[in-house]
DNA sequence: TTAGTGACTTAACCCAGGTTAAGAAAATTA
DNA sequence: TAATTTTCTTAACCTGGGTTAAGTCACTAA
């Protein structure tokens, strides 16, 4: 299944063409080695257990990222939206199963790459390389940074921060992803809303 | 000041002539490219705020990598022991103020590689460059494991898989830090401990 | 020897968030 | 449009861990 520049989001060609410079070429080349996939809403990118094929690029909707404890509670790690990478680095990596499900929230539009493609445009185009290493990179530093957060705030505290850093994400998605995001109840997260919209 | 290889850790020396199999030369050369520094017991390697200088290895002894919130209140984000590389990655490679403050526990020899010397190894030999990214790999899944352990275990759960895990460190570090890492006052952890002792 | 300091424990009381259960509102589907 | 399912809210009660405060134990210093 061939993709077409036309066929991207804005924010994928602005990365390529304008952050990082690629040739018209390069880019074709690049997008050849890529693989749109459609995923519906509720349904899995890939499930706990499952070795993660792909790394991939959010080209359209939103997806969350949660592990389910033995209680079967889900515990979301981060939301996915436009332009985001998602995916279970370490299961792709090392191809072992994933300890992360991915599942759309919206009917996702989803840019694969798998990993010997992965290799091989690395090779190729050594400065895409030297993109995903910086693009992981961030990634490990806003996981240390969210450890902290979890750390050391109180779930009010964590949910006055989302919502002010992030209103928009309260407009698209179920308040229940918002508690399984802060790891509190739906009940409990009402009841906090009410509390809050009082004072 | 000169590091001769008796001066270091059997595990450093096993890392990068075993593991690494690189030539004495070439070891030699990464050696003389670290500059060794002592940290007494309660002295900090790196405070908040600073921008961190040095990628560390900690030859002898441990620390304790914690933040700290607007209430005062420390979180212990993880221990380090002899063979950890540690330091606010963030601020060292983005050269911004440290978020983490690292403390000795103990006192501690640590072995430091500076910005520039990093870079310059990591030229003159890639091997090493290419072990730097995979360490950074593996501490990135280490910090993604931890937020699903924080996230999805009760208090009681992490204390239990820790003691469980690494029962020497509780030999060797006081229960204060262990609170500190469990996201607890040293009272309650008293209180759990002997709640868990009775059964 | 004793005073002082830091590490740990115990106990009483409090509160944020869990649990259970029921109901209201909104979105789907027939 | 009504029927059904899903999402969200409310309320009563419970519990784990916070808070405060006092006490014990071990180690150090004078």
């Amino acid at each position: 299944m061939e993709i077409y520049p036309s066929e991207v989001s804005p924010q994928f060609i602005d990365l390529f063409m304008n952050k990082m410079k690629f040739t018209e070429e390069e880019f074709t080349l690049i997008l050849s080695f890529f693989r749109r996939e459609y995923v519906p809403r509720k349904f899995f990118f890939l499930r706990a257990g499952q070795i993660a094929k792909y790394k991939a690029y959010i080209n359209k909707a939103s997806a969350r990222n949660f592990t389910t404890d033995e209680k079967g509670d889900e515990h979301i790690l981060y939301f996915s939206f436009e332009d985001w990478w998602v995916g279970d680095l370490e299961s792709f990596y090392n191809q072992q199963p994933a300890t992360i499900n991915v599942q759309a929230m919206e009917d996702c539009e989803i840019l694969c790459l798998q990993k010997d493609n992965l290799e091989r445009l690395g090779e190729q185009i050594p400065k895409l390389k030297q993109l995903f290493i910086e693009k992981e990179k961030k990634s490990f530093f806003s996981h240390i940074q969210r450890l902290q957060e979890v750390k050391s705030l109180s779930a009010e505290d964590r949910y006055k921060k989302l919502i002010n850093k992030h209103p928009e994400i309260f407009q698209r998605i179920p308040l229940q992803y918002i508690a399984m995001y802060l790891d509190i109840e739906p009940q409990s997260l009402s009841r906090m809303r009410k509390r809050l919209s009082c004072k």
